[in-house]
Parts: C-alpha cells; structure tokens; sequence
DNA sequence: ACTATATTTCCATATAAATGGAGATATGGA
DNA sequence: TCCATATCTCCATTTATATGGAAATATAGT
C-alpha cells in the first residue's frame, strides 16, 4: 500500500461517526447491511450517513451492491488489511518486535 | 484503548506531512530527533513543524526531552501498538484471520 | 402512470485543520 | 549582560470537513 493510499484509509478512519459505520459493518460481516439499517443503529439522517458513506467509499474501505431498493454496505477487509500491513511496516521498520508485534502476513493486495 | 484515544492517534497519522514525520521519528529509533533536524530533513518552516508535533504530542505518539537548547523528539511505540491492536480486534473482532493476519499481542499500554 | 420507499445529491452553514511570517521564550556561551 | 541558537506561540489567512434540510434519482409494487 501507497503512503497516499494509507493516509486516505486513515483519514476516513479518523472519524468518530465513520469508525463506527465501519465496525459495524465488519460486524455485520460478508452479508453487510442496508444504508437504512446503518441510518437506524447509528441514530443518523440520511444525508449525514451519505456523505460519511461516500468517504469510507472513497477509501476504499467499503463497496456497495443494489438488492432491489436497498444499497447493501459491506467492509472491505482486505483494504483494512493492507493499512495495518502499512503501518506495523512504518511503526517499525521491518521489525515489528519493535512495537510487540508479530509480523505481519504479506498484504493480499 | 479507547475509541476515543484511536480516533485522536488516527487523525494524527491521517495527514502526509505528519505521518512523514512520526515515520523520521520512527527510522530515528531511542535516541529521537531534534526538532530542527526534523524540519530540515522535510523542509518545513518552524511553526509548521510545531504545530504538527503538538497535533503528535496531543496524540500521545510522540514525545519531547530538551537537551540543551535542542528538543529531543522520539516516537512512542507503544501507542502505535495500542493503536493496531484496536483496529485488529475493531476490524476482526476478534479474529484476526478475518483480515488474513495473525493475532495480535495482548497491547502493553 | 402513480405512489411509496430507499438513498443520493445539492446547497448553505458551521466548524475545524493547515500554513507560515513575525515576534516571544528558553538555553548556552563569551 | 549581551548575543546567537533552537523552538515555540500568536495571529491572519486559506482550505477542507461535517452537518442536515430539501429536492432529485432509482426501484418496486399496484
């Protein structure tokens, strides 16, 4: 992952709102879950948790698929994956004992 | 650590020229760097380079010990350790293979 | 075609973040 | 004490982000 692609990841992470779209999503697992849904848990009007949607979307940490009226949120782990490959490699430089970790898998993408 | 704490330390990495810095910082290991070594290196003008190391400092990923008329800044690793084991588990929930990563170490700090 | 539902885009507004010059503060040495 | 050095704080300006009402778009059912 790009240093250009992490700060985008992160960014769209560094928002309290948005970080909780985003676990809950991962919550919500492969199947994912309606905007509207989102909207209800979260307790936000529609065009706050559009504009939100667009960010993580943007990031690359979501994708959407129609099911009839409904867009259908999901998280994208892989992406999450590659930001946490990111930054155990930039935290220690190869070494990720550094910050008492164990290495991290290759990035799948 | 805290959502709140994660949001605070992700907005502090959430921007090119302070994740350029925290990573000088990092490469820079134990001993740190002064801050006017860090300007130079990514020719920034003092005030900017202050005002993003209080953004980092805020954030508890760096800290500062003054020797003589120099500032001394070194990365916190732990908080960045902190960090990653929120967003694994926050990404995974609890298991990490979700995300195709090994399980993260229980965080020191 | 009409109506209801799901979600988005548009827009105005409010709030916060980033930049950098100029001046203030702290330390060390002559 | 005076001067140089290292860094910070103050401030004005610019730029980006967040919020949410209202209207537009897309789909489904009747």
């Amino acid at each position: 992952m790009e240093t250009q692609d992490a700060v985008a990841a992160l960014a769209a992470l560094a928002q309290e709102t948005r970080l909780d779209i985003f676990r809950l999503l991962v919550q919500a697992g492969a199947t994912g879950l309606p905007a509207g849904k989102i909207a209800e848990q979260l307790g936000l009007p529609s065009a706050t948790l559009a504009f939100h949607l667009k960010e993580l979307k943007h990031a690359g940490l979501v994708t959407f698929t129609r099911q009839g009226r409904s867009l259908i949120y999901a998280a994208v782990y892989h992406r999450m994956t590659a930001l946490l490959g990111y930054l155990t490699e930039n935290c220690c430089e190869g070494n990720p004992a550094t910050c008492g970790l164990p290495a991290a898998r290759k990035e799948p993408a």
